[in-house]
DNA sequence: TATAATGTTAGACT
DNA sequence: AAGTCTAACATTAT
């Protein structure tokens, strides 16, 4: 459900809602998820989005350990287990705040209680994921020339570095975490409509200009899917269970037989890597 | 009932 | 060795 848009979304709303409140208690209704210990009495930081991830910040406990021993390093990035707590909600997971009081959603898999209200995640396929640190992969140094903001721009150059020599389809290639963070299926089949290129060309035949437009595109559809809060294709949902506006942009995205709105062609479907993909086989070559 | 689903990854295969 | 592909994860909605 959530790619970088909805992810975004929840970023955001997150940030106007939860730092400085203080963690009452943690309750795991699926024991598939093991929160890091220690988070109750806690107090929230600022919440930041790396990729599809979430990370939510804890301030040191508020009572005891005050004293000296603390020499505060302006925050070492890496090592941060025990100060973070990390989210990833994979296909079908959601964030809800509620206010007190009301009854937990269907599909409850962790609940953070506050006294203003409480965190919930939802998630029907159970693939969501909880942890401390953000994996190695998703941490900003791995290889130089990693895209770790798409959001923040794809330049051209840096994109067709990365795809040098690669024989995958361009599609793979976006949504492939390493080296971009963030595009998923819905945005991947989205950008290369916009961009006006086949899904299945291999990622390293692309010329320069044709990495322009892609570069154009992913800034254009990315930056109006968060301006829409995300695509409520079927049941995403923001942090306040309201849907987003973005499916009224979708051009491909499970359009199949439907004509596209450019040349009137009738939308495709394939599956590429597993994943379902739709495309205009008129205006995209 | 059969199929597909907004994601990732371990293991198999090239 | 490195790149690429497939199946699997768990469950619901159509």
């Amino acid at each position: 459900m959530p790619e970088l848009p909805e992810v975004e979304t929840l970023c955001r709303q997150l940030n106007a809602v939860l730092p400085g409140k203080t963690v009452l208690a943690v309750d795991v209704l699926d024991s598939r998820l093991t929160p890091p210990d220690g988070l109750t009495g806690r107090q929230i930081g600022a919440i930041t989005r790396h990729g599809k991830f979430l990370r939510i910040a804890l301030a040191a406990a508020r009572r005891g350990r005050g004293g000296p021993g603390r020499g505060n390093q302006p925050h070492a990035e890496a090592g941060d287990a025990g100060s973070v707590l990390v989210l990833h909600l994979r296909m079908t997971g959601r964030l809800l705040w509620q206010p007190p009081a009301v009854p937990l959603p269907r599909y409850a898999r962790l609940a953070i209680t506050f006294a203003e209200g409480r965190l919930v995640l939802a998630d029907p396929r159970r693939f969501a994921t909880i942890g401390d640190t953000l994996p190695p992969s998703a941490a900003v140094s791995v290889s130089a020339g990693r895209i770790v903001d798409p959001l923040a721009g794809a330049p051209a150059e840096r994109l067709r570095a990365l795809a040098q020599s690669r024989r995958l389809p361009v599609k793979a290639f976006l949504m492939d975490q390493r080296w971009i963070a963030g595009i998923g299926n819905i945005y991947a089949c989205e950008i290369l409509h916009q961009a006006g290129l086949d899904p299945r060309r291999p990622a390293g035949g692309l010329r320069i200009g044709e990495w322009r437009k892609v570069q154009r595109a992913t800034a254009a559809v990315l930056a109006r899917a968060v301006e829409c809060r995300g695509t409520s294709i079927s049941d995403w949902r923001d942090l306040f269970g309201e849907p987003g506006a973005n499916q009224h942009h979708l051009e491909v995205y499970s359009r199949q037989g439907e004509p596209c709105r450019r040349c009137g062609a009738r939308i495709e479907r394939l599956v590429l890597g597993g994943r379902g993909t739709w495309f205009c086989p008129c205006c995209q070559k």
